[in-house]
DNA sequence: TATGAATGAGAGTTCATTCAT
DNA sequence: AATGAATGAACTCTCATTCAT
């Protein structure tokens, strides 16, 4: 029976590497890429300086993992809020609803994410991009082609207006006040934005 | 007559500014505030190392002053076009107008404000928002709070509906492809916009 | 009975720190003491990290014992030649036709070896210097002193002469080009050294 | 009259750089490549940690262009010696004593030097051999093809010849004492060579 | 006012070594 | 005996800033 022992020591490993992952959103949400330092996300997750080169081979590796970590996290806590939804309405109310609850619920995240976006480094605008792809992809196919082709939108090409919705989304999300609170508030988009589609 | 001199040396002088402030723009705007350095606005700008600090007293009050000099530019480009208008509608459409014309033509000036805007550093992005405030009056009172008093927009608050719109100004007209195209039409836009307002 | 058991375990330690010792040779051959590894000395060998400190308790350590290794192998190929010969003047051909030989047979170990001889590390020089002494020996006594005594050699002081051949030997032969071919052929240098000596 | 000046300044400039290579190439000599501390080395010069950074890329490029400065000042020396004489046998003469000469008076220099020529970086021992064609090329073609035109030595191969007699005189010069004091004397190693070159 | 050599705090990264398993 | 995650001292190199010229 050796398998126990290695599942065990796998669940270490990746509970190292989770701690530091955390460590590492907080440490760069807090203080941007430039300002991180990588020896005090090491040190808030517990560990030496060194140790978090046993799991991510350079600070910008680092910054990749938490990218591709923070757009997994997020895509499923949307998609699943969605799709308990039939009605491409409420499946767009839904989507604001479950947006603005994702970033309340994880700022130091939302912080990284828009940070990335709108931010002057190519590689990580790139890798936020192909790592959200899938919520283009839902927002595109599974909320407005469904509502345009059930009549309820007004006939809006589907690509475009999934990168107007997400910008839309996004800004308005993002826009924080120091305590967290968003400065919009879900419906009230949500309904500016139905206003703006439907027929 | 010792005035003519000291108007012709603030020339010299501001011209040197202007340069430096320039060449800062466009390093921000390549590398983001951590990726700049110092010596390269300098040498870009056509000077040594060291004298930009003779205008400026650090890195960060450089970016302080840049905020302030884009601001300035941004606000003066955009209220010039708007005002040029009457009618709510026409200025909405043109105040979308002219912040993608801005976009546009200041692809650097435009790339630092939205690092600073949804970037990490607090001091920045409070200075973003005090710089500001003259966009943020402009569309409150002179577009969306005439619209509703003309009975043309529904009626919606215009504080938070010129932040809205702020922001969805500045998701859309942020992104912008490789070559400085975006990927939203500013009519586009202002339609959709448009008919979330209209009554 | 439990000799045999040990004598096996003795066997089986041995291997281990033999392959240890070879991987070490090379490791240090390709890259010199300081760029060395231990993590790769340990993993070329077959085995983790940390197995090598269980044989070698530091690095330094190792790479003595590599010296010592090294200096023993290269007495034995030399010593048990030079004396197939009775002659002084076929000795010295030997010495230097073993000396080349060993050195296109053991390229790593002659990298290592001409390192450290020639290298900044005083304690590692001073450990070459006595590993080294019974081939001085074998050199000033039978050979040189031989030689001169049999009255085939001009009358030299045995020891400088040997520190002369060993220089000249080590210098020649360790003068290898990058497919390891040395430059000089062992026939050509001892030729023109048994010139120097002869009557 | 501006030229003072610069000269001056490039005065400075070249001084600096020079306290640098010398404290470098003690550092050098003393604790090896790997050894060395870059800081230290600017420190030992005068300079504070960073200043070095100024002159010199790298650790490596501050080695190569060690190298190639020692190799500079030791044909210097060792060429204007030789030349002083006419005849071929003096000549060779010369060129052990003057290389001799150049080891007790530049130990560290030729410290450096015998550990890049026998060292394990492939790109050091490359520059060294580079560096040392000029002496190369005054051994082969002004002392031995020299002789051998003359009669006055064996018909041998120049090149190689050549290549002998540099591994003769480095091996043999580089063996120094831990107070500088080479094992063998320069005469005593010209002879023995000339015995072997000699008709 | 412009210069650029000098500074030195501080960053990212490496790697020999330890030790609980 | 073998493992490999954790450690942290120590290294190279960067760059904002200073200041004598």
């Amino acid at each position: 029976m050796p398998r126990p022992k290695k599942t065990e020591r796998e669940q270490i490993l990746s509970e190292t590497r989770h701690s530091l992952l955390r460590a590492a959103i907080e440490e760069f949400a807090r203080f941007g890429y430039g300002g991180a330092k990588v020896d005090r996300i090491s040190q808030t997750a517990g560990f030496a300086k060194g140790t978090i080169y046993n799991y991510f081979p350079s600070k910008r590796d680092l910054m990749l993992a938490v990218i591709e970590h923070i757009s997994t996290l997020h895509m499923e806590y949307v998609a699943e809020q969605v799709r308990q939804e039939e009605d491409p309405t409420c499946r767009l109310e839904r989507f604001f609803e479950a947006g603005f609850g994702f970033v309340s619920d994880h700022l130091p995240q939302s912080q990284v994410m828009v940070n990335n976006l709108y931010g002057p480094d190519p590689q990580f605008r790139e890798a936020m991009y192909r790592a959200y792809l899938p919520m283009f992809a839902l927002v595109g196919s599974e909320i407005i082609a469904e509502g345009v082709q059930q009549g309820i939108f007004r006939q809006v090409d589907p690509q475009s207006t999934a990168a107007l919705l997400m910008t839309i989304y996004l800004g308005t999300a993002s826009q924080v006040s120091d305590e967290g609170k968003p400065w919009q508030r879900a419906n009230q988009v949500a309904d500016f934005v139905l206003n703006g589609l439907r027929r």
